[in-house]
DNA sequence: TGCATATAACTGACCGGTCAGTTATATTGG
DNA sequence: CCAATATAACTGACCGGTCAGTTATATGCA
């Protein structure tokens, strides 16, 4: 015990208690690692040491490494899809506009290495993980589409665009886009995305015109 | 002993030399294994077991996991985009019927889980096997990616069709059908492959006139 | 034709290493 | 003081890859 009047030695904790910021930090140093590392083979050790806590730490938040992965989805892709949909929402007076702006937000996001992540993790485990799946189909996917169908199926009612079939019109908006999203990052092509919006007036100028010659 | 005149219990063989169709048998039953349980999780021991061989047996053939991986790319896809190759050669005469004609091919291929479960495996590792990722693109998507523009840009040249970004030509036409066999497999929505020329025949409707009304 | 020999094909058992998740213990801070 | 928060150490199970030894078949030879 050091005498009276010694400066005590302020040894900084050895760690701090943070119980409202942890599940953030977890779920970012998670991402990263499940994007470089893959699912599967990422370690719950490494997020750990990513996030600045211990292993046993992580399990004082989240009970499981699948259950790690679905509040990604929650809090990463989620809340874009909801984004969608207010879009859509709010596009009701001007479905094309809209639609604009919805494939220019998606074209920004698909650009963003981050988020695109996800949806990769999604199709890797897919298979020996259909829960995952499933919720990302439900809690993701099903809301973006079904937000997009009814755009669609507004701007055909105001004769906006020809009538076709909702479902094929949506192929044809998010297809080129998620394509050009999987080209990018996971085969690592010189990606269009590089320049968002030439990308969108070329994907406009074909969706709505077309590649015949007009008379 | 059997005594003399019993006819010899002839026990069949426990197992048998067959060196020329072991490699497929072990591919097709890693193909099965993979898109069961994912790359990562599924076991060499179960790929053994499904082939009717050794673990140790497999690596007779092949000396490690991705180097079956590989093979199976090789074996399973690569083919189909030299094919696709062979369509786009043999029709600069009639560039459009040959567009026609490939999506066609693409979305009965596409429509078969056992083709689709390739991409979406390397989707699924690009991230921690970098040289598969690249292995598939360089032995699959940049050739069936070149073919498709060459003819694209032949039909421009006729003027076919109206000139446009060939890049952005190729992501149109290729994009939606990728996106429904994702849809399709990973998600397992209800599939606009169950029908494909119904599919194709909107997807050209849309491809080639647009969405937007004619005068 | 049938026995001896060679070797390609195959297997069972094992090893080194990894990792998700648990437990016992320590520290923090109200 | 003690409950919440954090950790270090541990466990049990798993799995890719290896290897010494076994079995099926081809070949040589009488």
């Amino acid at each position: 015990m050091p005498p009276l009047g010694t400066p005590v030695q302020k040894t900084p904790p050895r760690w701090r208690r943070r119980a409202e910021s942890r599940p953030d930090e977890i779920l970012d140093a998670a991402l990263a690692e499940f994007t470089e590392r893959g699912f599967d083979a990422a370690r719950m050790e490494d997020v750990a040491k990513r996030a600045g806590i211990s292993k046993a730490g992580i399990y004082l938040y989240f009970p499981s490494k699948t259950a790690l992965l679905e509040a990604l989805i929650e809090a990463k892709v989620a809340p874009l899809a909801r984004q969608a949909e207010g879009i859509a929402a709010a596009g009701e007076a001007d479905p094309l506009g809209a639609l604009r702006l919805l494939a220019t937000a998606a074209a920004y996001r698909l650009s963003d290495p981050m988020v695109i992540a996800v949806p990769r993790l999604v199709i890797g485990i897919s298979g020996h993980y259909p829960d995952i799946a499933h919720y990302y189909r439900t809690h993701v996917v099903d809301i973006a589409r079904t937000a997009l169908e009814r755009l669609i199926e507004t701007a055909m009612a105001r004769t906006l665009i020809r009538r076709i079939d909702p479902a094929a019109a949506v192929r044809a908006f998010i297809g080129p886009l998620f394509f050009e999203a999987m080209w990018t990052h996971v085969l690592r092509g010189e990606s269009a995305f590089a320049n968002p919006e030439k990308l969108i007036e070329q994907h406009f100028d074909i969706l709505l015109n077309g590649l015949e010659l007009r008379a």
